[in-house]
DNA sequence: TCAGCCATCCAAAGCGCTTTGGAGTGATTC
DNA sequence: GAATCACTCCAAAGCGCTTTGGATGGCTGA
């Protein structure tokens, strides 16, 4: 059933059934009753194609995720930030596009998605320090919105964000402050901007407080658990071994964890732990207590709100640009606790 | 740049153009060469939205995932088998279309974008023991196929699922052949299919084994960390407490080992761990060596090939259905150990 | 020389919807 | 009674592509 079809059976022309359906005012109470009875009883669905087509609307927003064998991107934090977005997409009636693409074909895929209206505007996600998509977007002239920031990229863009620098700075001084010298730093890929951004965040509390950074003390890799597990035995194994981690995700947090109990070190007394922890729904920090300590920042919240913005761009396109910063949260745990002194 | 455009700028119909950028044979190869290259000057792409109704496909794979407060779907495991499947599309020149609905507009949903042809086909996720999407999806003729099974659903219908009856059964049997007889099951929602049948894999095991099934030793719940973690302290706590645990993800076999280590119980000493293990990609059951014993079977793996075989289906829809029974690995690692002695 | 035949190319008809620019009808106003 | 207006409705023109059913012209073979 089509809408030619459901026309003709009600004596109508398209026009009027067309809008008697999408809410125009210039059809009667009575037809559009008529029109959305038979609508209903003909089971007329229109076709999204067709309708994509003639509207210059997709409905859709793109995520376009690279994938290499080096390289993760659709992990755990992603997938509660799709669950975020989604939601928000569900609520004003638009899909979301993901495509997978090899590394070397980005750019095309951005070009093919985005160019020719298969989507009305695109998420860009772990940009790294230069992104070279970010300009390229631009030049595309389609709405889009990156997932963290790009340092060095000067065109302006809209982005939303978790204060990085500041969350790692104050998660690190409160280690500082417990007396901790000797504190490892695990984390992100480094050419990430946002692992960047942790790093100079911790940097900038141990300078402050007159330790000198140590390289041995900061790793950077794909943050999983195992990861965490082998840092931590090498980081516990130096002649001037960790007091106490910083981990960039609470997926290597167990990892620490684990090499921890493998020792039998107790988390909190012999060793603190601090992560960060983006409140992944299946792997909550604790339940109503924290286990570990934690700066912590929703990433499903950040898809939401992501998708919020982008949508209101995709409406709104003459406005300026989206930026929001977020400020994470310190929560004490457990897993952190004063220095054990050396000669004790 | 459209195709009439370029076609003008050619001197050539759009016909011609459209076949020459197309691969048929109508068309000399002298053409054809120019028409490429002047698409490539002018940049050129065709519109995917006319394409596809001109066509009447839509490139396009969708994924329904319901949401709601107490039921999340988006979870760790999903993240892989989207991986693995988006994969495949990418291979194929198929986008992935995920939606994600609320439970009660499931089937509207379904209606929106199967019927009329925003998505050449449909997977379907964690499907109930009788579960009414899939009687709905054949009325409709779309090609579909569940990741999963429904066991109580008559209609035939494409699937891939593991064997995890089996799976379930030879992990417990390994545990009774260990000298266990008070064997916790944590196992995922039971009006999931799959964890209907791996009840069925642990009561037949143990129901061999003579010994008799304790509703005590059995939680049915979402596979959560803090999940794990709280069941296995309530089951440690009862009068006749576990010896071993087999948990449907590995993920609650996280929590059980935050239990446990609390407790100061050694797993694979004290206590035995055995968990279904769906090789996700950031929790890696340990590296060279496994941390846990453990089921395993790669829900990504699952994903690539449940996206060949949907896509196979759309391209030769005469043929017969598809399904496929994997059967998934025992590995067996330190978590698991002989049953102490009661009155050592 | 001419019919017959490829090899190329084209005009035009969709695909199914939205939207522009009226057209018709009564009711209202002066 | 003519002019105006609000209210309904419609025909037809897109949206940008694919594909059907020719048209054209050069070449072959008898």
């Amino acid at each position: 059933m089509n809408l030619r079809e459901l026309s003709e059976r009600l004596n109508l022309s398209q026009t009027t059934v067309s809008r008697a359906l999408n809410g125009y005012p210039e059809v009667s109470e009575q037809t559009r009753r008529r029109v959305t009875a038979a609508a209903k009883q003909y089971n007329y669905r229109p076709n999204v194609r067709a309708q994509t087509l003639a509207t210059g609307r997709s409905m859709a927003i793109g995520h376009i995720i690279p994938f290499s064998k080096q390289n993760e991107m659709v992990n755990i934090v992603f997938a509660d930030f799709i669950a975020g977005a989604g939601e928000v997409y569900a609520q004003h009636g638009y899909n979301m596009s993901l495509s997978l693409v090899r590394d070397e074909d980005e750019f095309s895929a951005y070009r093919g998605v985005a160019e020719k209206g298969a989507v009305d505007g695109i998420i860009v996600h772990s940009p790294a320090r230069d992104d070279p998509r970010i300009d390229f977007l631009s030049e595309l002239e389609i709405p889009f919105l990156v997932h963290g920031r790009a340092s060095e990229v000067k065109t302006p863009y809209s982005w939303l964000d978790v204060n990085n620098t500041r969350a790692i700075e104050t998660g690190t001084r409160h280690l500082l402050d417990l007396g901790h010298r000797r504190i490892g730093l695990i984390n992100g890929e480094e050419r990430m901007d946002f692992a960047q951004r942790r790093r100079e965040g911790y940097l900038a509390a141990v300078r402050q407080a007159g330790v000198a950074p140590d390289a041995d003390l900061m790793r950077s890799n794909e943050m999983s658990e195992p990861y965490g597990y082998t840092a931590t035995h090498e980081m516990l194994d130096q002649t001037d071994p960790a007091t106490a981690f910083v981990a960039s995700s609470i997926v290597s947090a167990l990892g620490i964890r684990r090499a921890l109990q493998e020792r039998g070190l107790v988390m909190g007394q012999d060793i603190s732990v601090l992560c960060f922890d983006d409140e992944i729904s299946y792997l909550p920090n604790g339940q109503t207590v924290p286990v570990f300590t934690a700066i912590r920042s929703s990433v499903r919240a950040a898809g939401r709100r992501c998708a919020e913005l982008l949508i209101d761009q995709i409406a709104r396109p003459d406005q300026e640009l989206r930026t929001e910063l977020w400020d994470a949260e310190l929560v004490i745990g457990p897993s952190t606790g004063p220095c054990p002194q050396k000669d004790a």
